[in-house]
DNA sequence: GACACGAACGAACGATCGTCCTATAAAGCG
DNA sequence: CGCTTTATAGGACGATCGTTCGTTCGTGTC
């Protein structure tokens, strides 16, 4: 790895978690500049415009998010065990992650869903294939006869998706020191509902 | 209402809706000022400082959340049916209302549930004004006999919350046109899971 | 040793930001 | 009406924004 893009990296990981706090929106080229001990003028010529800094931020984080959440949990076996690897991980990856401020993409995804243009694309990009995995995972367990056959994927996938925000914000904003758990509780539901047809109970 | 009040209620009502696009961090006096037809000292001497400004912007919210809600769907008879009548028009609300951007309190608690100070006491203040709301209103369906009596409220209206966040990332961003079918779906789950047993199916 | 090249810097740009001060215009009231 | 209070405008402030320019430094190549 040259130089130069061993100095981007180092800029795109500072601007990763600079995002977590501020917002994609709110990453500054100065404030950036300060924290990796550069000049505004050096920084800037890594990516032309604030813009595609912004952009290989949603990239960026994109790429940690399968790093952090979907490929471990792709070493479970198809099926329930595999889709509850991906919501256990989800739940704990602004942690596991440098995410001081919550999750990035996210975030973004309230910032620019009225905004058009790149940025708005590149987030929509990212959640639409997170909504895509989900549902395979669950087409997968539905196959492997852990699930219901007549499981609406797409129905869990958006239930799922819910879960997810909801506990973000009873954390980060609420303080509720119950999210996790009410978060376990909703999965377990959910998964129950969809559950085939218990013999006794 | 005197000459101030009333100007003060149309800078409001001019901020309340650029606030949905912009978010309420990204309030800018000088666009307000503009679109208000005023000079941007003469706007700004209404509230003595931009945050005064946001949260002027955020109880406004709070206030129209409960008129175009909360208040109509009061005047269906507890339980279940004003429960419903509550998710009906929160789903619809940032149509109704003039939120061309989405809610603006939602969209705040994203912005500032890691950043210390009044603006994130006043979201999170409405947010947890309005599970106190679906809470008591879960406790009321459940005393009419119309949910079981081991129903976790606090867990309902955390569910509640998650289905409302997921519908609107899922209209707003994905454009997912069956966005609404879902959500209602999830809510219908989420009260036949909660329902007293029934006798037979 | 001459040269080319990428990386980083420092300075400045016009624009916009929130805020403050002062003067004028309007409104409310006796 | 006159007087007092309030509401608004105009202008300027320091700061920060993203961006551009020309220059310098260091490294590697012929």
């Amino acid at each position: 790895m040259g130089k130069g893009e061993q100095t981007r990296q180092a800029i795109l990981d500072e601007a990763f978690s600079l995002a977590s706090c501020c917002g994609v929106g709110g990453l500054s080229i100065g404030v950036l500049a300060e924290r990796t001990h550069m000049s505004k003028s050096g920084l800037f010529a890594h990516f032309g415009s604030k813009e595609e800094l912004q952009l290989a931020v949603l990239r960026e984080s994109q790429q940690r998010f399968a790093d952090v959440v979907l490929r471990p949990a792709f070493r479970q076996p198809r099926g329930l065990a595999r889709l509850r690897a991906i919501v256990i991980n989800w739940l704990d990856w602004t942690k596991v992650a440098n995410l001081p401020g919550g999750c990035v993409i996210n975030a973004a995804a309230a910032e620019f869903d009225d905004q058009p243009g790149p940025l708005r694309d590149e987030v929509k990009h990212g959640l639409l294939a997170l909504r895509r995995t989900l549902v395979e995972t669950v087409v997968k367990a539905v196959e492997a006869g852990e699930l219901r056959p007549d499981t609406d994927a797409e129905q869990l996938a958006f239930e799922l998706e819910g879960i997810y925000q909801v506990t973000q914000q009873s954390r980060r904003l609420l303080d509720d020191p119950d999210a996790d758990r009410r978060a376990l509780a909703a999965f377990d539901r959910l998964v129950r509902d969809h559950a085939v047809i218990q013999t006794k109970e």
